[in-house]
DNA sequence: GGGATCAGC
DNA sequence: CGCTGATCCCA
């Protein structure tokens, strides 16, 4: 086992200078020479855990170098002379680190209020624009400064280093000015070293990888409901703070880099996919989607009309009047008035009323079916009838979702506000809402998923004979997995034994337990332990690659997807057998996830630069996963379906070949 | 702020 | 059984 596994909760005790014999300060390399820089990351890499609440110092001195403190040269931009040597140093640098400074972490609503750069580390300034206080000092035009920066911000040649420098280029875009050269993101180099890590955040990876507190802003901007924003701050507190942010993201840029430079896989994974992926999600947010606000308003009514009588029936039948969206009252009416029995606890040991327990209440008495159907009728209401409309951005008229890209473990995105991932598609009701996600006028919607991409990487991966074959086969592969299984032939296998092959597959996709997929298909856990133990014995090559992904985890602490974006597993050798079991099947989990992620990021960027100029005709406007969504100009959509599919079965070459399947329609629902 | 629940892949 | 985010209740 390596020295510098990130350490789990459990090993955290054990001190890394215990197993070499050796201080730690005799190993991390006090001199910021590249060389010592490199051999040090070389040697240690960056798999130490780290979050937000912990420091190097708090810790047992870390493996991180931390960059000799400089001194700082902080100044505040209000000179017109000063500026115009800020713009000289920019036009010569090769690069610089940039961060903006606004009125709200909204980008569609943000105010930009001042812009901070830094080209040398511990020289950096801050140009305040907008601030609006009381006898705040009169500062240099907006518009000129802008003009002056315009030219600079869009040269592709000069580089710019940011920390999450996709928002600054969304405030940028607010002001006509279109950012070229994104370069580097500090926060995208620390996601790529270790995703793991619970935030990377910069007073994060501030104080992790630099050993330095920086100024918080609820410090100078106080917090809650009176906390001011930007423009409010007195212009001696807002530069120290945001000329800093400018000079750590430089410092951090170097610390990161180096890090990167030790592994080239990792390097490969950030420079080819990670960054050039910034350009495409600021191009998706900015289009936003289309939404029908009349047609989830009389969605609405409906839904509104059913749950009331839903809402009266349940009450009448308990004798009571409660609130139905608390499951602590639930639970009483069922299980204390009414006496039904408790089939499943909560994890904290109340009886549980979720969905599946209640299905199985719902054979036997009447309230659990209602309560099912209210809550899948309120969740609706609640979550995206309501709610997708007040996301309406009034100036565009649109939705604009943030992709988050530094979130999730294995290199999935995530979205959020609103969150656009996870829009109902499973029951009709629900699917109803994919209806409100229109096309203008002239144009469509057009949708292409991956068909079974991650059951096609297990292939890939795992090299099994006969999984390879159902795909080279073009086989329906649930199918063909309930003929082995099942020993039947292709045409004998019923439409219970898909079902249970299919649950079969995903689980082996989860890491199955015999527990999990027992529960999953209601069945005992020696008759799912049958089905996987034929499972396997029918399918040598993915057992034979399930154990061989445990012990690589093992040995090296971490997995990797196919192009080698790494997720560490510090509870891999966990004494524990949950917490450990867990670490397991993460590992299971995390190639066939993430490579899905890699190949469909890779597709994004390559459909991206196929679009080119005619992005007003093709517009690439949601990410779910495994499905690009676009919208089309009615007389491209075929010739744009027909280029994209081909893009995205290009997107990695695998020993099986990838399929797309694609639709077409007026809307979200109908392009499925 | 954490837990329960449920929407997606 | 893997990975997420939003909403709600309740302390």
């Amino acid at each position: 086992m390596p020295e510098f596994l990130p350490m789990s909760h459990e090993l955290a005790t054990i001190k890394l200078d215990c197993d070499t014999g050796v201080s730690i300060d005799e190993l991390v390399p006090r001199e910021s020479d590249p060389a010592a820089l490199a051999a040090y990351y070389r040697e240690f890499g960056f798999t130490r855990w780290y979050d937000e609440t912990e420091s190097v110092a708090d810790n047992d001195a870390g493996n991180v170098q931390a960059l000799p403190q400089v001194d700082t040269d902080y100044e505040c931009v209000l000179d017109q002379k000063i500026f115009d040597q800020w713009v000289q140093r920019l036009r010569q640098s090769g690069s610089f680190a940039v961060d903006t400074e606004t009125t709200s972490i909204d980008y569609m609503l943000a105010e930009l209020v001042g812009i901070s750069l830094c080209i040398e580390v511990g020289k950096a300034c801050y140009i305040p624009l907008c601030h609006s206080y009381e006898d705040a000092p009169d500062q240099l035009d907006k518009a000129a400064v802008l003009a002056a920066l315009k030219p600079i911000l869009e040269d592709p040649e000069i580089g710019k280093i940011g920390q999450n420098i996709k928002y600054d280029a969304h405030i940028f875009i607010g002001e006509g000015i279109r950012m070229r050269g994104i370069a580097h993101d500090t926060m995208l180099a620390s996601y790529v070293l270790n995703s793991t890590a619970s935030r990377h955040n910069m007073d994060a990876l501030a104080r992790y990888y630099l050993d330095r507190e920086t100024i918080h802003y609820e410090d100078i901007a106080g917090k809650g409901v009176k906390q001011k924003t930007f423009d409010q701050i007195d212009l001696e507190q807002a530069s120290d703070y945001a000329a800093e942010d400018a000079d750590v993201t430089l410092q951090l840029h170097r610390v990161l880099s180096a890090g990167l430079q030790q592994d080239e896989k990792l390097h490969q994974v950030y420079r080819d996919i990670e960054m050039p992926l910034v350009d495409v999600l600021l191009e998706i947010e900015q289009n936003g989607v289309l939404i029908d606000r009349a047609m989830l308003e009389m969605q609405g009514k409906e839904i509104a009309q059913q749950l009331s009588r839903i809402e009266q029936e349940i009450y009448q039948l308990s004798g009571e009047v409660f609130n139905l969206s608390s499951p602590k009252q639930i639970q009483s009416i069922l299980y204390e008035k009414l006496e039904l029995p408790v089939l499943r606890k909560t994890p904290k040991g109340q009886p549980s009323t979720a969905e599946d327990v209640l299905e199985e209440l719902a054979a036997e008495y009447e309230i659990p079916a209602l309560i099912l159907e209210q809550r899948s009728l309120n969740k609706l209401m609640s979550t995206y009838i309501e709610r997708l409309p007040q996301e309406i951005n009034a100036r565009t008229g649109r939705v604009h979702t943030s992709y988050q890209q530094a979130v999730a473990s294995t290199g999935r995105l995530s979205s959020t506000s609103p969150n656009l991932q996870n829009i109902p598609v499973r029951t009709a009701e629900g699917r109803r809402i994919r209806e409100a996600f229109v096309a203008p006028a002239g144009c469509k919607i057009l949708a292409l998923d991956y068909s079974q991409i991650e059951l096609r990487i297990m292939a890939h991966l795992s090299a099994d004979n006969s999984l390879l074959n159902a795909f080279a086969k073009g086989l329906d592969v649930h199918r063909a997995t309930a003929a082995e299984v099942f020993g039947a032939s292709l045409e004998q296998v019923s439409a219970e034994q898909r079902r249970a092959a299919k649950a079969i597959n995903f689980g082996l996709i989860y890491g199955m337990s015999a527990f999990g997929l027992g529960k999953q298909l209601s069945i005992g856990r020696n008759e799912a332990q049958q089905y996987v133990d034929t499972y396997f014995e029918r399918y040598p090559g993915v057992k034979r690659y399930m154990e061989e992904t445990k012990q690589r985890a093992r040995d090296q602490g971490y997995v990797e997807t196919v192009f080698g974006r790494r997720l560490y597993l510090p509870d891999i050798n966990a004494r524990n057998a949950n917490v450990r079991q867990y670490a397991e099947r993460t590992a299971i989990n995390a190639p066939m996830q993430g490579s899905a992620a890699d190949i469909i990021k890779r597709a994004m960027i390559t459909v991206h630069h196929w679009l080119g100029d005619n992005r007003d005709a093709c517009k690439m406007i949601m990410q779910v996963h495994d499905e690009l969504v676009f919208e089309v100009a009615e007389s491209e959509v075929e010739r744009c379906c027909d280029s994209i599919a081909e893009l995205m079965t290009g997107a990695a070459d695998l020993s099986v070949e990838l399929e797309v399947d694609a639709g077409i329609g007026r809307n979200w629902n109908e392009a499925h």
